[in-house]
Parts: structure tokens; C-alpha cells; sequence
DNA sequence: GCCGTTTTCGGCCCGACTGTTTTCAGTCG
């Protein structure tokens, strides 16, 4: 479903990439890219809103755009890109995306030199003739010829997984410097990847030297009074050093969305406000309004506070207008994670080291869904083995050192809808997964509904199939996913799993619009990988998603409460 | 190209940094 949506996006922002290079106006530009962004973070199919005439209510797409969807919708394509690519080369717009070259020195270098293609452009800088431009000296051609190589490489985003332990890595080091200390960026706002970390401290000069000597930095990009930037191993790290008094203002620009808050100083400027990283004034005289707390900005708006989580301009501006801001779910109200391998299946730890190690996360219960029998590269459990299982796990739970053990299944959903495992044994469990583990180029809807319908399965396990920077989710027709899933009562996972993060922040939302509960779970291994439930509860976040949205805050009884009510039939 | 109980036309966020400028353009976030 959400195909067209990305492709559709990728075309609407191309052309901005075309009109941008030609030198149309900026605004026209930015509306091709806001529509782009729009209709990328959209929970439901283009198709289907079109269809039904729902493209009107959607805040940056009026009639000609309007008009231009229904034209990819009916035809696969856009008139206007078609003539543009035959006006000017793709292989040149394409560039644009390399950083520290825009839309100026590439129409330059193309008028100019003749560079159509990415070759050429590497052949002019090697050459020496892009100096030949006006207004370019070696050094910006030496700042591109940078940008080239991180184009080259070109994954530059991490795993949000990644990107935490690195930043907390960085903030133990620069601790003991600073009097004031945090994460910023779409770090903080716990997007699914993550480009660069942002950090911003107070103190002294002390902090600044802490930063360019954390041990594995590669390299010191640039180190002035109040920001310096490193690579540490191969992610580029910003410090901007901030003074206590505009410590709330600085966190709040740093922290973004960009499109958050550009929304945001629209609204400063309807105010007669002006915000920016030092803090909140008056346009007329300059008085300063605040800026010490992240609060200033958002209570001089007339606006709630909004979560890191929230700021991606989606709404969450006209909600903390309207004070419809959801209760998010924090972490400290999960009672436990309900998707764990042990080493029955393909994991490495023992059900007494889960049962532990939850104890010491604070869970109640920790669910174990070891693979069923069809996963036989995971050594998955037949019935046989799976009732050995639950006997240990009785056992162990009656000992009672650590976390209730859930005696789970991560149950295979079969190319024909049918399940893995008999019902005699599916109703001696606690809790079962159901999930799609082969055939990811056919269509999934009808066989996850078919789970959807069965009484044994409390949930559908990563529902999408995706792995982040390998492997797209499986043809999935997600809307009726979610209805079947409303009125059978069965609960879709978020697999917390850093790889996966499936559902995804928008899907979330919807799938709460539609009634459906659902359930985080790390997915984990090995008992290092529980702590990915932090990334979980930040995607249900990102999702607005509140605490009885998520089954997992409810106490042990209440869950189990939960669980039996499927199986009667509601 | 979008949008509006301040506007259906005239606006459209704000600042830092860098380089190559003799006063500012380009790029970034």
C-alpha cells in the first residue's frame, strides 16, 4: 500500500529537484517537496483517498496537484517530470543530492563544462576545469569532492539501534564537563534512522576539548568556541556548546523536525514572534519572551508542549493548539516484552537467563516464542518439543526468581493461510505470535487474515516484513490488515528489533484509529537486545500511540485477562 | 504551487558558516 505512496513522493520531489535546478521560483519548489513529504508519511494508500475524493483535505496539495496525482494514478507517471527529463538529464538531476553541491554550482558546471552525468562531474573536478567557474575556488571544489565520496558510499544513515549507544557513548564521555547535557536531532525524536548525532552541552572549554578527544575519532571536521564536529568511526558527530539561559530554545531548534519548526516560526510570525536558537522575542523592540526551558517556545505559541516524538509536523502542532495531544506511553509502564527466542529455537540464552534478565529490567512477565517446526534453519519446535517447553517454563515460573515466564510461539503463517502448529497445543500457551517467515513476493493480506481469524492467535508478528535497508515489506494490502485485526480482536506487534521496527510510526497511528491494540516485542536473541525495547516504545510514541494502546503496560493478570478473551469468542 | 475571519493576491522561517566576495551568494540544518 504504501508503494505508490513512496513512488509517488519520489516523482513530486524530483520535479521540485528539476524546477530547483532551472532556477522556478523557490516557493513553487518548497510545495513540490512539502506535497512529497505529506503524501510519503501518509498511513493509507494515495489510490484509495483519491478514489474516494479525499485528496482536498489534505493541507499542501490543492488543484494542480490534485490534478497531477490523478495523472500518476491512472498513467504510473506525471506529464510534467516526463517533459522535464527530456529537457534535462536525470543522471544530472540526480546530483543534487551530493552534499555541499546545490542546485547553483550544478547548473553552472552544466552550462558552463558540460557535465551531464555523474562521470563528468568527477572528470572536471580531477581535471581541475570546475575552478574555471566563476565564483569557485579549490576550496569548494575540495568541499564537493568530499560530499562526492559520502554520495559514493551512499548509505549514510545508521540503525536508530546504533545511533543510541553511540550517542550515549558520547555523553558519558563529555558528563563530567558539562552542567547540562543532551542528545538532540532526529536522534532524540527516535526516527527509525539516524544521519548525523547532535549534541548540545553547557560549559566550558573543558567540554570542547572532552569532544574532539573521545577515543575512536577519526577525524576533527571543524572545532570552534561554541560548535565543533567529528567523525567517530564513520558517523559525523556535531557539539554545539550552549549557554544555560538559552539552553531550552537551542534543544528545541536542534532537536527539529526541520518541517516542525518551520511551522512553528509561522506561527511566531502570525504572533508578531520571532523564534530561533537563542530563544523567543518580540519582532517589535526585541524583548526576549524565554527561552531557558524547551516549554518557552512551545507556551509562548499558545501551544502544549510537544514530545520529541511528536515533532514532525503532522499534526501535532494544531493538537497542542486544540489541547488533543495524546498521553504518550513511556517506558517505564512496560511490564514486559512478548517476543524472545531462547536457545530451544535460534536463540542463545536459557529460559532461567530471560526469566532473570527480565527481573532485572523491572518486568513482570516475559513472553518466550521460540520459531515453530516449518523454520527448521532456527531448529523451530514441533509440538513435541513445544510441549517440553511449557513444562519447563511451569517449572521455572514456580521457582519464582525472576520474571513470569509467558510460555509464546513465533507460530509460521503457511503460503496458504493455514497455521504451523494444531490447536491442542496452540491452547496450552500463553501467548502466540503469529508470523510470515516465506513467499515475501506474494501478497500477505489474505494469509495474515486468515490468522487474524484464528482463536489461538493473540498476534501477527512484524507485520510488514520489512528490514531496514534490506529487504521491503512484503505486498500487503495494510488497511485491511488492520480491520481484521479490529474485529477479531487480535493484536498487531511493534518488533522493537533494531532491524525491523515493524509497524512503523505512521502505521501505529492508524492502526490505533482503527481500533487495533498492539504489542511491542524486541524479537531479542540474546539477552543484549532486550533493552531494544526503548526503540519500540519510541516508535510507539511516534505513533501517538498511549499506554491501553499498548498491551504490554497492563499488569501480568490484566495481560492474561487480555489474552483469554480471543479465545471465547470476544 | 499553496493558502486565507487580517488577504482570492501577495505573501511564503531563520540563522550560521564558508568562500571568494569588495557587499554577498550558495549551501546547510
Amino acid at each position: 500500500m504504501e508503494n505508490n505512496n513512496r513512488k509517488l513522493a519520489r516523482i513530486l520531489s524530483r520535479i521540485a529537484d528539476f524546477l530547483e535546478f532551472k532556477g522556478d521560483s523557490i516557493y513553487r519548489v518548497n510545495a513540490y517537496r512539502k506535497a512529497a513529504r505529506v503524501i510519503k508519511d501518509l498511513p493509507e494508500d494515495i489510490k484509495e483517498l483519491h478514489s474516494k475524493g479525499k485528496l482536498g483535505s489534505i493541507h499542501g496539495i490543492g488543484e494542480k496537484l490534485r490534478e497531477k496525482i490523478g495523472q500518476y494514478l491512472e498513467g504510473g507517471t506525471i506529464k510534467k517530470y516526463e517533459e522535464l527529463k527530456r529537457e534535462i538529464p536525470e543522471e544530472l538531476i540526480i546530483l543534487m543530492d551530493v552534499p555541499n553541491l546545490g542546485p547553483k554550482t550544478l547548473r553552472l558546471a552544466y552550462e558552463g563544462l558540460g557535465v551531464r552525468n555523474l562521470n563528468d562531474m568527477k572528470k572536471v573536478i580531477k581535471e581541475g576545469t570546475l575552478t574555471q567557474l566563476p565564483g569557485m575556488g579549490s576550496k569548494k571544489v575540495k568541499k564537493i569532492e568530499k560530499g562526492l565520496e559520502i554520495f559514493l558510499k551512499g548509505q549514510d544513515r545508521m540503525l536508530l539501534g546504533e545511533a543510541i549507544q553511540i550517542g550515549e557513548r558520547v555523553l558519558r564521555h563529555l558528563a563530567p564537563h558539562a552542567s547540562n547535557l543532551s542528545i538532540a536531532g532526529s536522534l532524540r525524536r527516535m526516527k527509525e534512522t539516524v544521519g548525523d548525532l547532535d549534541i548540545l552541552g553547557v560549559g566550558g572549554k573543558e567540554i570542547m576539548e572532552a569532544f574532539v578527544q573521545i577515543p575512536g575519532t577519526k577525524e576533527v571536521l571543524a572545532k570552534g568556541e561554541t560548535k565543533a564536529s567529528i567523525f567517530l568511526e564513520e558517523t559525523q558527530i556535531d557539539l554545539r556548546v550552549i549557554r544555560e539561559k538559552e539552553w531550552g530554545a537551542a534543544l528545541q531548534y536542534f532537536t527539529g523536525s526541520k518541517e516542525h519548526n518551520v511551522h512553528l516560526r509561522e506561527i511566531a510570525r502570525d504572533k508578531k514572534l520571532k523564534i530561533n536558537e537563542y530563544g523567543i522575542f518580540a519582532i517589535e523592540g526585541g524583548k526576549k519572551l524565554g527561552g531557558a526551558k524547551e516549554e518557552d517556545v512551545y507556551k509562548a505559541l499558545g501551544l502544549a508542549y510537544i514530545s520529541p516524538e511528536l515533532r514532525e509536523d503532522r499534526g501535532e502542532i494544531e493538537a497542542a493548539r486544540d489541547l488533543t495531544l495524546p498521553t504518550l506511553v513511556e517506558y517505564h509502564q512496560i511490564q514486559g516484552d512478548l517476543h524472545t527466542h531462547s536457545q530451544w529455537s535460534d536463540g542463545t540464552a536459557t529460559l532461567e537467563e530471560i526469566s532473570l534478565e527480565g527481573k532485572k529490567l523491572g518486568y513482570q512477565y516475559i513472553a518466550v516464542t521460540d520459531h515453530s517446526k516449518s523454520m527448521k534453519i532456527a531448529h523451530g519446535l514441533d509440538e513435541k518439543r513445544l510441549e517440553d517447553q511449557i513444562k519447563t517454563i511451569r517449572t521455572i515460573n514456580a521457582q519464582g526468581k525472576g520474571a513470569y515466564l509467558l510460555a509464546g510461539i513465533e507460530m509460521d503463517i503457511h503460503p496458504d493461510g493455514t497455521l504451523d502448529l494444531e490447536p491442542d497445543i496452540l491452547k496450552e500457551l500463553d501467548w502466540v505470535v503469529a508470523s510470515v517467515h516465506s513467499h515475501f513476493t506474494q501478497d500477505a493480506t489474505e494469509r495474515i487474515l486468515s490468522a487474524c481469524h484464528s482463536p489461538w492467535v493473540h498476534c501477527i508478528g512484524h507485520p510488514t516484513g520489512r528490514i531496514i535497508f534490506s529487504r521491503e515489506p512484503y505486498p500487503l494490502d495494510l488497511e485491511k490488515v488492520f480491520k481484521g485485526a479490529a474485529s477479531t480482536g487480535t493484536v498487531l506487534e511493534i518488533n522493537a528489533h533494531q532491524d525491523r521496527l515493524d509497524l512503523m510510526d505512521i502505521h501505529c497511528r492508524k492502526a490505533k484509529e482503527m481500533g487495533v491494540k498492539v504489542a511491542i516485542g524486541t524479537d531479542s536473541h540474546h539477552i543484549g537486545q532486550l533493552w531494544m525495547m526503548r526503540l519500540g516504545v519510541g516508535i510507539a510514541r511516534r505513533g501517538w500511540l498511549e499506554a491501553p494502546d499498548v498491551i504490554n503496560t497492563y499488569p501480568l493478570k490484566d495481560l492474561l485477562a487480555f489474552t483469554k478473551r480471543k479465545r471465547k469468542g470476544g
